[in-house]
RNA sequence: GCGCUCGUAGCUCAGUGGAUAGAGCAACGGACUUCUAAUCCGUCGGUCGAAGGUUCGAAUCCUUCCGGGCGCGCCA
């Protein structure tokens, strides 16, 4: 019994009763009803505030209503009792042998349970880091990179077509102030006024002039030239193999250059012009974003004939469009918050739907502690914390947890202390520990010749209570899957697992899975052998799709 | 000044209108001859920033205020 198929039966309950005129529902069966796990055992095993919602409609005092409902659903096999309790909750506790029957699904289910068909169809585009090629991922940037690819491997467990990609902006003036940098320091000169700095600057234009020994006999312009291209080649590189070590894989690495090379900049403009959207003033092309709820105009093309910086986000959002992409997700940080009413004016202005075509999730900034202070983030300012700091720090499964556990509308402090520090600190390895157990009873089992049949399997021997909250902790899972996706909020998962670890653990401490010593294995040996392969397949299920490996042995 | 966003235990954070607001860490006290003690059990800890409002019910929705972060260019 799955919280969705005891919502399901709460809906055939209330069918049932309208059907026999013994309830009339002025607004009609709602097609879902929601099941609660209660905070307090004594609520039961789930609870309903369906009452309290169709009293209205219903006609009945809340009381009344959840009276009805629970004389019917006493009649399912798989409800061993329902009580009434407060204003009008009903409380509803699972047959046992029904709550068992979940481990042997999941078993059966595999790895592909908690997938679903619900984004099948849907074709959705992911940008997210997008730092640019001046220098390496910051950790500002770096929020994304296990968020975004997280919500990607949601999306796609779900049934959905998914691109993950990153926007290179190598076209514009900090190129050239990047360049700049890089022949400064290899002549050992101060770097310009507003240029970068950095130890990878220095290591950048070291490999620069390693690759092209004749560069630093170069006139100025020239030299920069070579900064300049072999300089962002190397910081693509650099980044691109950051990230793949941080296991955050790209499909496309889109060069904002190409829009421009390709005409797709002109193309994007003629087709806002054609939508009526743009004007001339002061002799620059504008977007009319302010109609479409943005607090300004933007200037589209400068009065100078170059394409603005948004008509580079025109040319590639329409790019994504054609593409044939139904959804197009971009993921900022906070300091980018202020494009949002552009880019969403920009969507309608192409005669798209905000949120339907163009959706731009804010996370809001990731700092870090180190010895109780604060350190500083911003890139120009020597001391940086990059993404190649952070996994070298934690680890990749540390980093990658640590940043994808919470909230992106909650600012977090993250301190290396604790996430460098002795392990029981750290949340990924009470999961990943909980994995590494789970493995452990298994090769055990199969030591002992312990073998699990589900099909020989009898679900009404999982009675304890340790049992009954592993089994609708599992439960829960294809929920919170769907949930994690509607929301894109991957943190619920890693939240999920933790607490699911939590459940495990009592577990083990309560019940003993395996035979002592020289005792004859006996069906509760082997129904909770097939309750510990259920777990495990939860948990490394949760931890792939956060992107943290699962080890067998820890 | 305008705008966005956040404010929950000593610390870091959960809590998509429900019942007595939770977890980890920190502090203190317990549990290993038995499937991994990277675990488990117990104790301590709260004006959910403040005040109003909406309703059967508000940490959650609305308004105002306070405090932190960020943003407001024919830069990218």
């Amino acid at each position: 019994m799955t919280p969705e198929q005891l919502s399901q039966t709460i809906v055939d309950a209330l069918s049932a009763l309208v059907d026999r005129r013994e309830l009339a529902l002025t607004g009609g069966i709602p097609p879902e009803v929601r099941v609660e796990r209660p905070k307090s055992k004594d609520h039961g095993d789930y609870a309903t505030n369906i009452a309290l919602q169709l009293a209205r409609p219903a006609g009945l005092a809340p009381r009344d209503l959840a009276e009805l409902l629970a004389s019917e659903l006493k009649a399912s096999p798989a409800v061993a009792s329902v009580e009434i309790a407060g204003p009008g909750f009903i409380n509803i506790t699972v047959d046992t042998a029904a709550q068992g029957e979940v481990a042997r699904s999941i078993v059966e289910a595999g790895a592909s349970y908690g997938a679903s068909d619900a984004l099948t169809g849907k074709r959705i585009n992911l940008e997210f880091v997008s730092s640019n090629p001046t220098g390496p991922v910051h950790i500002g940037g770096a929020r994304w990179a296990p968020v975004g690819d997280s919500l990607a491997r949601i999306f796609s467990a779900l049934g959905a077509e998914v691109s993950r990609e990153y926007y290179f902006n190598d076209h514009g003036a900090q190129i050239d102030r990047f360049s700049r940098s890089l022949l400064a320091v290899a002549r050992g000169q101060a770097p310009p006024e507003d240029g970068y700095v950095g130890d990878y600057v220095g290591e950048i234009a070291a490999k620069v002039v390693a690759t092209e020994p004749h560069v630093l006999s170069l006139p100025d312009g020239e030299a920069q030239e070579v900064f300049r291209r072999v300089g962002v080649e190397l910081m693509f590189a650099q980044i691109k193999q950051t990230l793949h070590s941080f296991g955050v894989d790209f499909d496309v690495f889109f060069h904002e250059q190409s829009l421009y090379d390709s005409g797709a900049i002109e193309r994007a403009v003629a087709r806002l012009t054609e939508m009526g959207n743009t004007y001339e003033a002061d002799g620059a092309l504008w977007l009319a974003t302010k109609r479409y709820g943005d607090e300004k105009d933007r200037v589209l093309v400068r009065s100078s004939g170059a394409p603005a910086y948004i008509a580079g986000d025109c040319a590639y959002y329409l790019d994504k469009r054609e593409r044939g992409f139904d959804l197009c997700v971009i993921m900022l940080g906070a300091d980018h918050h202020g494009y949002v009413g552009r880019l969403m004016a920009m969507c309608q202005a192409f005669g798209d739907k905000p949120h339907e075509n163009l959706e731009i999730l804010i996370g809001q900034m990731v700092s870090l502690v180190r010895d109780g202070t604060p350190v500083r983030m911003a890139k120009r300012a020597g001391a940086v914390i990059f993404i190649d700091d952070l996994i070298e720090a934690i680890g990749v499964d540390g980093a990658r947890y640590a940043l994808v556990r919470y909230s992106s509308d909650s600012n977090v402090e993250i301190d290396i202390d604790v996430w460098t520090r002795a392990s029981s600190d750290n949340p990924v390895y009470y999961v990943q520990y909980a994995h590494a157990r789970l493995a452990s009873i298994l090769r055990n089992a199969t030591q002992l010749g312990v073998v699990s049949v589900p099909d020989d399997f009898d679900p009404r021997l999982l009675s304890h209570d340790r049992e009954g909250d592993l089994l609708r902790a599992l439960a829960e899972f294809p929920r919170i899957v769907q949930t994690a996706a509607e929301l894109r909020e991957p943190h619920r998962l890693a939240r999920y697992l933790e607490a699911t670890a939590s459940t495990f653990h009592k577990f083990y401490d309560n019940c003993r899975v395996l035979p002592h010593g020289s005792e004859e294995p006996a069906d509760i040996h082997r129904a909770r052998l097939l309750l510990v392969e259920a777990t495990k397949i939860v948990v490394a299920r949760g931890l792939g799709l956060l992107g943290v490996s699962a080890p067998e042995r820890m």
